[in-house]
DNA sequence: AGTTTAAGTCAGCCTTGTTGACATTCCAAG
DNA sequence: CTTGGAATGTCAACAAGGCTGACTTAAACT
């Protein structure tokens, strides 16, 4: 409904006409990419008793070695049920090592073991993989405009949170 | 790891030198925008029985209206039995009506009931707000190559996929 | 006539999300 | 010192939405 007619939206200097249909494509190439996006490490995943739960707290360990549960649980916006069942195989299965904090000993600091690591590398390299070629593709323009559009796109929580991994890292 | 060390790619005339860490960001600003892409329309479903499943298959039957459950099935990359669960429901609650092909009788066209429309409505315009505000803030260059990454990022077949809708559509 | 195709259905399983209730441990404030 | 609250862990139950496998019906194709 409403194609063709214009959903105008006044920014500042800009005048953009952003149609229904301008829009739906973005949705749905949001949809179709994400597909992607995730298809190669849940096809590795898939062989072993773990889903893409697993390969988001494995991820985010990772990046942010010795995080705490709390931490994670507002990372990846899940219930610390939910968090733990994933936790507590990956912990049993000898990937992930959990340390009671000195600081605070309520806290568990989490970090990966050789094993964990190794898996990491495996899904990463398959995510890299297809990004690095998505990249190439598209060019460098295309690239910083996907990350301008996709950080607009987050809620303010979560664009705070990829804005400190991202100061984090490099 | 190998956090600094380049991931050269080269591409006909542009040398592009893509860090580990450049593409974990890409990886990282795809996972929390897609949260935020869906956080909206999640919302609606949330008062009603319904997910996220039943939200795309209203999606693409009010995208492309008379569409069989055969190519919905390709489109949505779901086993017959998975979505025959969800369109059983909006079947039954009014929201989709199911028509029996008249050159091909095996085949069922499905169709948004005018209840249908509404709820798809409601949750087109909450999904495309967030698109439009994010467009907006990002800038017209920068939308053209968030599409053409994502657009990259797809397995062959979504791109195919996507194009024809695409071309359908304006 | 026999095979293939489209769709639907039943049963069962898995992952991953949810609530709610409750125990433990420890820090910090009164 | 005691009490309240925070961080964590755990148990149970449940639901959505994926999956496989087996089977039926009806229509179309060869």
């Amino acid at each position: 409904m409403a194609d063709g007619r214009p959903s105008a939206a006044i920014s500042g200097e800009n005048l953009l006409f952003l149609t229904d249909e301008q829009l739906r494509q973005g949705i749905e190439a949001m949809f179709f990419a994400y597909r992607g996006f995730t298809a190669d490490p849940d096809r590795i995943l898939a062989d072993m008793a773990y889903g893409r739960a697993h390969h988001r707290a494995i991820h985010f360990i990772n990046r942010a070695p010795g995080t705490t549960v709390n931490n994670l649980l507002n990372i990846l916006g899940v219930t610390k049920q939910s968090l733990n069942r994933v936790l507590r195989t990956l912990i049993s299965d000898g990937l992930v090592e959990s340390r009671v904090g000195r600081v605070d000993k309520r806290e568990r600091h989490l970090y990966l073991t050789d094993e964990g690591r190794t898996l990491e590398g495996r899904l990463s390299d398959a995510q890299r993989a297809r990004m690095r070629a998505a990249f190439r593709d598209a060019g460098p323009e295309a690239v910083a405009g996907f990350r301008q559009v996709l950080e607009a796109m987050m809620d303010s929580e979560m664009q705070r949170a990829y804005t400190r991994l991202k100061e984090s890292g490099a």
